[in-house]
DNA sequence: CTGCATCCGCAACGATACTG
DNA sequence: CAGTATCGTTGCGGATGCAG
């Protein structure tokens, strides 16, 4: 249900599907924009450095992720226009300010893992 | 990429494609999710008021949402058989723990929606 | 009436091969 | 090296139907 064209009423709350927040949840709460997004938080890397970090994403997800956090001014693109060629991302203030919220979700996953049922 | 056979060496690395902690990402870091453990925070709630707080969810998605949940130890599920049928979903002290990190990133996401480029 | 299982169309994902 | 193209698969999302 794709209720875009809606105008949210209420600007600030999650709940409501026609609220610019739910497209920006969406954007943040999935596995690859949260792990890309803390990748970047120890520096600039480039695109084979983040497919290694990542481990398991096809380069196509990675572009698409990388892409998306881009438009939204989370992440910064740069071109070398090197022999190899070289492309940098990095992250914008407001990437790095997002990766507050995420780093706390990473850490209290690896902190809490053990206590998942289907976990040891 | 399905790894799940692989054992994690180090089993608190998210970025570790092997590793639980991936899955438990996966679990959480997704809009329903996020959105729906929230609106259990409140307090217990019926499958109707969960489908209204969350608006757009379709039934399906509710459904599997709560299920994965509480498959996996964060929401539990009580089933009165009175007249008509009442089911009352809520948090575990696991999922009302798992919440926390996901309060921060609602909260953020509504706090800082202005600052994004396609947002106002 | 509430909750949920099934079926199906379609978009998103994922792996591989290939190009600038 | 950094992606794009292509294709098979998975999963979402809506409609329908059924049980309590």
């Amino acid at each position: 249900m794709h209720i875009e064209s809606t105008v949210c009423e209420d600007p600030k709350d999650v709940y409501s599907a026609a609220c610019p927040c739910r497209n920006m949840l969406d954007l943040l709460a999935n596995k690859w924009s949260a792990l890309a997004l803390g990748a970047l938080e120890e520096g600039p890397q480039r695109f084979g450095a983040l497919r290694a970090r990542l481990q398991g994403v096809s380069p196509k997800m990675l572009t698409q992720t990388l892409r998306r956090l881009e438009d939204h001014g989370l992440v910064h693109r740069d071109v070398y226009p090197e022999v190899p060629l070289r492309v940098e991302y990095s992250l914008t203030p407001l990437g790095r300010d997002a990766n507050v919220p995420l780093a706390h979700l990473r850490t209290w996953v690896e902190r809490n893992i053990a206590r998942f049922p289907d976990q040891g």
